[in-house]
RNA sequence: GGAGAGGUGGCCGAGUGGUCGAAGGCGUCCGCCUGCUAAGCGGAUGUGGGGCUAAAACCCCACCCAGGGUUCGAAUCCCUGCCUCUCCGCCA
């Protein structure tokens, strides 16, 4: 959410910034019922005062056995005038908010213009992409061969966007889970610093949801048990943050990094046909998330650390990669400013998402009340919010099932990983007969 | 699922209809005292909004889990919801 204030201080150039974005917005109706609501405000607070003290003058009277009943009629008569301006301030403030929640985040100046995704910039990229002396085959027939990946069945248990792993494959998805959970806990991996790990709940409320930013334009991608009035989580980006809602912090505590592994849910509407084979987009995959709570003063460094954070998953894995900076036409809802990390798929010959990381200055916390104390005005502040993945388990697996495939099937596991694999250097085919 | 208890400021905790934004304690901050530390003494210390202001001081409104209700007046009474705890049952 944008700071009210600001859009009326700054309405030219936020209406400009939010253009970039391609949301062309017309801020007039919070102008009027800003000035409508303050208004009414004054009249209900003046109100408000006079019963107050009515109220005041009738409890001395009766203590000194004075009568009172005029001052009574008289605040009967006041409290049906607040009474008429409560109905109409809450009508005009719920009008307000819905369009105020309903604004994306403003763009970092530094974010690139453009329209859509052609006109994200690549920042760097990293390894060459894998070459093969062969056709390099999709990775879900790869799975299949090696008897690591089920769908067909799969379906029959839970329908389309579903798979399982299976032998090795399971093992492949353990291993690196584990992998990138110590890569960002231990602190020799992480000399800037580590990350605390957290194993959170997969069931949020609407407000866990309101505070990130999902809801609420976003019902149709979120899963919904209405029994229960809970959501299944996207991204553990959603308790992660919302574990400091309406909470003041000291600003000694900042920067804090969490880490959460979890599986995540997305209903995927809208994405119909759309990678509909293989494990790219399923409506449940395993993710490790990453997220800060920072201070405004670093959140711009602290959004480089965090990509590095991610990016290191990668070049530990020996994936080739890219970085890119999304434009503003192609950023995400709450975000600032977002670089996606792409790694290379042989079979599409491209590079695909396999982690965003984004800064989101303010627009979360002041969704979810996320304060901390300025030492210097000992005011509160709202903190700012960066979060990506570290990466998406899923994708790697099928990363890794392309780029380390050979002729025959065989997929050589990286060296960092061979020890969370119990040792195992490399996962082959069945051999004919066996299964 | 059944029975019961409870949700008050950073924390503990008092407060059952009016002078309560809330006693007392702890913590924190400032000052005094002190060779240093501790103790001691004095003072300050919630959040949001509005008015006034150069900025403050100051004044007003709201907030004692949330939402309704009763009342001239609610932290206090009633209802609903949420959450926590205890016991029983069930269960990974």
């Amino acid at each position: 959410m944008l700071d009210k204030k600001r859009i009326l201080h700054e309405e030219e150039t936020i209406r400009e910034a939010l253009a970039s974005r391609g949301q062309s917005i017309d801020f007039s109706p919070i102008k009027d019922l800003d000035l409508e609501i303050s208004q009414m405000k004054q009249a209900w607070e003046a109100l408000r005062e006079k019963r107050n003290r009515l109220a005041q003058d009738i409890g001395t009277k009766k203590r000194n056995g004075l009568p009172t009943d005029d001052l009574m009629d008289e605040s009967r008569t006041v409290n049906e005038l607040i009474a008429k301006d409560e109905g109409l301030l809450a009508a005009l403030e719920s009008r307000l908010d819905e369009f105020l929640w309903g604004i994306p985040n403003v763009p970092r100046p530094d974010v690139p213009k453009g329209r859509s995704e052609l006109d994200n910039v690549t920042v760097r990229s990293a390894g060459i992409p894998t070459s093969f002396s062969f056709t390099p085959k999709p990775h879900w027939e790869v799975g299949a061969e090696l008897g690591i990946m089920d769908t067909e069945h799969t379906s029959l248990v839970s329908g389309s966007r579903f798979s399982t792993l299976i032998g090795m494959g399971a093992r492949l998805e353990r291993a690196l889970t584990n992998y990138m959970l110590d890569l960002h806990t231990l602190p020799q991996h992480n000399p800037e610093g580590a990350y605390k790990e957290h194993s959170v709940p997969f069931l949020v409320r609407k407000e866990a949801l309101m505070g990130t930013g999902q809801l609420p334009k976003f019902k149709e991608e979120l899963f919904y048990c209405p029994e229960d009035e809970l959501y299944l989580i996207p991204t553990a980006e959603v308790p992660l943050t919302n574990l400091f809602r309406e909470t003041i912090l000291d600003p000694s505590e900042l920067p804090i990094r969490m880490v959460a592994q979890t599986a995540c849910f997305r209903r995927e509407a809208g994405a119909a046909g759309r990678d509909s084979r293989g494990l790219i987009r399923q409506h449940q995959f395993e993710k490790v998330e990453l997220v800060w709570i920072t201070n405004p003063e670093t959140s711009s460094i602290d959004h480089e650390r965090l990509t590095a954070d991610a990016e290191r998953v990668l070049s530990g894995l020996g994936l080739p990669y890219r970085v890119i900076s999304l434009c503003t036409g192609d950023l995400g809802f709450s975000s600032a400013k977002t670089y996606d990390l792409e790694v290379w798929m042989p079979s599409q010959n491209t590079y695909r998402e396999i982690s965003s990381c984004s800064n989101f200055e303010d627009f979360q916390a002041r969704r979810a009340q996320i304060r901390f104390r300025d030492p210097n005005t000992k005011k509160t502040r709202f903190v700012h919010t960066l979060n990506g993945s570290g990466l998406a388990i899923g994708r790697t697996v099928a990363a890794l099932l392309e780029n380390r495939q050979g002729p025959d099937g065989t997929v050589r596991i990286p060296d960092a990983l061979v020890p969370y694999m119990g040792g195992v250097t490399e996962i082959s085919p069945p051999k004919k007969g066996q299964k």
